[in-house]
DNA sequence: GTGTTTATCGTCAGGCAGACGACTATGATC
DNA sequence: GATCATAGTCGTCTGCCTGACGATAAACAC
């Protein structure tokens, strides 16, 4: 097969972002409102155009960094929590997935712990924090009285499979750490779970698994009493990044 | 961000295609030799350009067929073994990968049963299924005295990547039967198990597992002794696509 | 028949998870 | 200060699943 330039058509290839976070007991994915048509006014995930020179994992890690200001979390330094963890999603290439021209997007999922304030270009109300139920349900009327529209493109779908991917991903690997800030409790971690899965856990059963999977976490000798009641230890995350067994979540 | 046509570099888009199945007790991919330059002569992944009205799917399931004649595996028609497993695996766009022009390749990992022979346009030379670790490996000679060069472009990370997949994959999932032919016994889904893992499994904890794991194998009523020994049981794959709890492999 | 191969059924002990009781240590309220 | 509410932590018990492995069954080769 000749790599003759007149033979294959051009592409523009774009890096869409899920990001997730927990917020309040909820998990919440960042949102812009798009400026221009196609979907103006209409709420999208972030993204933009891989540039000549970019990687797909440099591009990604850029837009993060443009829209949120976080760093991507790098893998060579795993005990320093030095931002948000990246990695790629999946692709999606239908022809007619953007009405304009024939763009692939190479979307990535990125976890990171409750942020201040999303910033898109410093203004703010072009940003947000939404639960990823209001994002990907249909019709029906936002917490602030917004009408609720799908994502534009087939971001919907994006963001479900990101969603599913993380929900995932914290059963058998200790990605979940990555939405905490870098000393937490059990408790707080086991609220992640809860809020990721939208499912109630049991404190002891869950703690007495965190704690006695080896290398999952490092108490760090603080303690905290921030969520109220008695006073909680604190825990960096380990050097582990598999668990095995896994921690299933509840079927059903 | 406007989307300005200037404003964003001329991609080309390919899919590449990690074709693996079992054949004499060991897992094997499907490699093609490059007739041109670069890296003409050398063994890589089978794949493509993305034509201009095609979804990222349709090319690698084209793509399939034209290298293999294998159709894909319709999930409309579960009941019926109508192919092979298709599914995206990742997206590399790494600037440098192609050193003719900016590539984005992505992906897809097919999982097929043994196959009589590959075709490469007819030309069977030029078109084999070869060991993974054969693949992998580098330096040394192959089973024919072949010197064993890398695989071109980076093909040996997406074949890794692919293995790694098809590996893990396998343990939550009944996809282990897209390697085998429609009617099956226990003691050939072993093997196939144990050819993926590169590991022995006891057979009879391997049977009660899998005959006790509802949905996950359908018996068909027939035996066979193909296989030699004492006559065994015939099943086609049951309706379940997900194994709950999973099959996890031995560690180490 | 004997030996070999493969399939299939059973048994047993250990590990782990779900359900849940009990106790501890803080802040809030009266 | 006593009481209450809240959250954290340690144990116990039971049932399920798995790994290790014995035993039997049904074919073929000689």
């Amino acid at each position: 097969m000749p790599y003759d330039p007149s033979a294959f058509p051009p592409f523009a290839v774009t890096v869409d972002l899920v990001v997730l976070t927990v917020r309040r007991h909820a998990l919440c994915a960042l949102a812009v409102r798009r400026g221009e048509p196609p979907f103006q006014g209409r709420w999208a995930l972030p993204g933009g155009f891989v540039r000549a020179d970019e990687d797909l994992a440099q591009a990604a890690a850029r837009e993060l960094a443009e829209e949120t200001g976080l760093r991507v979390h790098d893998p060579a330094v795993p005990a320093q929590d030095n931002g948000a963890h990246l990695e790629q999603l999946a692709t999606y290439g239908d022809p007619k997935r953007d009405p304009r021209m024939r763009v692939v997007s190479v979307a990535h999922l990125a976890l990171a712990p409750d942020l201040p304030a999303p910033r898109a270009g410093g203004d703010a109300s072009n940003a947000r924090w939404a639960p990823v139920e209001e994002l990907l349900q249909q019709g029906g009327y936002g917490r602030d009285g917004e009408p609720l529209a799908p994502l534009a493109f087939d971001h919907a779908q994006i963001l479900a499979d990101g969603v599913e991917r993380a929900r995932s991903k914290i059963e058998y690997s200790s990605l979940a750490t990555a939405f905490c800030p870098p000393e937490f409790t059990v408790g707080e971690l086991r609220r992640v779970y809860e809020a990721v899965w939208g499912v109630a856990l049991d404190p002891r059963n869950f703690h007495r698994k965190v704690t006695g999977t080896p290398g999952f976490l490092v108490p760090t000798g603080g303690t905290t009493t921030r969520q109220g009641g008695r006073p909680a230890q604190l825990f960096r995350a380990g050097g582990a990044t598999l668990l095995n067994p896994p921690m299933l979540r509840p079927e059903v």
